[in-house]
DNA sequence: GGTCAGCGCG
DNA sequence: CGCGCTGACC
């Protein structure tokens, strides 16, 4: 079973980008995050048109989230983790053979100590509440906005206790995966750096500056292979995340 | 002597077009309007590679106008008719093998009885009081923002009496023909419609709505040819004006 | 409809 | 840097 989680950073931008990925890639499923548009706007048709089925949680302007998958699957869950009272559009679940898929973007944070970063680890907090009632197979596919340990950085002296990369973000990460009894799939197959974030804005691409934001935390899967595409980061506009795909065995 | 009007609405987005148009015409001059950009912004070296010279006269955000020759030719005036007061980009003269050439771009006077409409009469009898003190041949090229006759109009019913269509704007137009001494050069080859302008709004190409309200005013020169490169309009991302391409001898 | 400015955001 | 938004202009 082949697995994709692309932040596309506009859907509406990046459309051709993504028909093009899984003409490549053919996965199972595709979870996107940033789509940044309403469900009423999405391209449906440009899916269904190439066989492709689609499950969306959108709103205006920022965030959004959809499942892109080969077979119908059938939607779970919508919007912020149950409890939150928050109607940001960051997470889609839905079942297919059994399995329960989960495109995720959590928020970024803005900056250490900010409200923005109070409201990230309260997030994940009810992300891994949630995650911890869920049962079966589990496969939870996005950008997490956390590198989990300095190994995921490009330069970790740099980035030391950074958004992105402080000791209660990767607390909060970690307590997700313990609680919800997931492995990180990239990590339980390599120790090689896989970044999957560059910043557009230091020209991060072009000096090899990444980060390894976006995982495939899974449960009752077995990692077979996991990849990213950084082909995608040559494109004409690319986003400023690269697609990560992870193949898992039953 | 070949000579083109174009307003690009845009140099930024229509450079390419602009490029291709050179290759294709190859004239001895082209008046560009609407480049809407300052002239320290100007694409100079796009030109200069390619063997054209160029004048311009910029502006932040609107109007701005340039004229790209083959010979280097000597800038005359720019900005305003001389004696308004008003520093809007709307104005590039310049005197080659002994022929002044103007880059022009009329204001568009919103609606008939507005400011901009007052505006746009006092603008049009300013650049007559000039260009009546211009000696030796002349060509005034550019977007007047007058469609001179109902024949120039595809529905003169529809546009009755509107702005680009009312009658002191003709009166206007008609003024600075005679005060000049000029004549218009398509009007001197032919009757046939000769459109220029679509409105983007009406999706107005596409249904055959146009007006011709950009124009080769000359003196002292005799049009030999006329066309409207309407295959501009067909284009990817298309300035909603065409090229206007005239022929002249001395 | 399509351009630009200026702004919020990451 | 590269998104989306609002608002002005044509």
């Amino acid at each position: 079973m082949k697995l994709i989680s692309w932040n596309v950073n506009s859907l509406r931008v990046r459309l051709a980008q993504v028909l093009q990925l899984l003409d490549e890639e053919t996965p199972d499923a595709l979870a996107l995050q940033e789509i940044k548009m309403t469900e009423e706007l999405f391209p449906l048709a440009a899916f269904a048109e190439r066989g492709w089925h689609a499950l969306v949680c959108g709103q205006k302007a920022y965030h959004g989230v959809a499942l892109i998958t080969r077979k119908k699957a059938e939607l779970m869950h919508k919007g912020a983790p149950p409890g939150m009272d928050d109607a940001a559009a960051r997470l889609v679940a839905a079942r297919m053979d059994g399995i329960t898929i989960v495109s995720v973007y959590a928020p970024n944070g803005q900056e250490v100590g900010s409200q923005a970063y109070a409201y990230k680890l309260n997030w994940f907090a009810h992300l891994a509440d949630w995650a911890a009632t869920l049962e079966g197979p589990l496969a939870l596919l996005g950008d997490f906005n956390v590198a989990p340990e300095d190994r995921d950085v490009h330069d970790p002296k740099r980035w030391q206790g950074k958004i992105l990369c402080s000791e209660p973000e990767r607390a909060a990460f970690r307590d997700l995966l313990a609680r919800a009894r997931l492995t990180d799939a990239v990590r339980a197959l390599t120790e090689a750096p896989m970044f999957t974030w560059w910043d557009y804005r230091l020209r991060a691409f072009e000096r090899g500056w990444g980060l390894r934001i976006d995982h495939a935390l899974v449960r009752g899967l077995s990692p077979v292979r996991a990849c990213v595409r950084t082909d995608y980061r040559g494109m004409e506009r690319p986003s400023d995340h690269a697609p990560l795909v992870v193949e898992v065995s039953p």
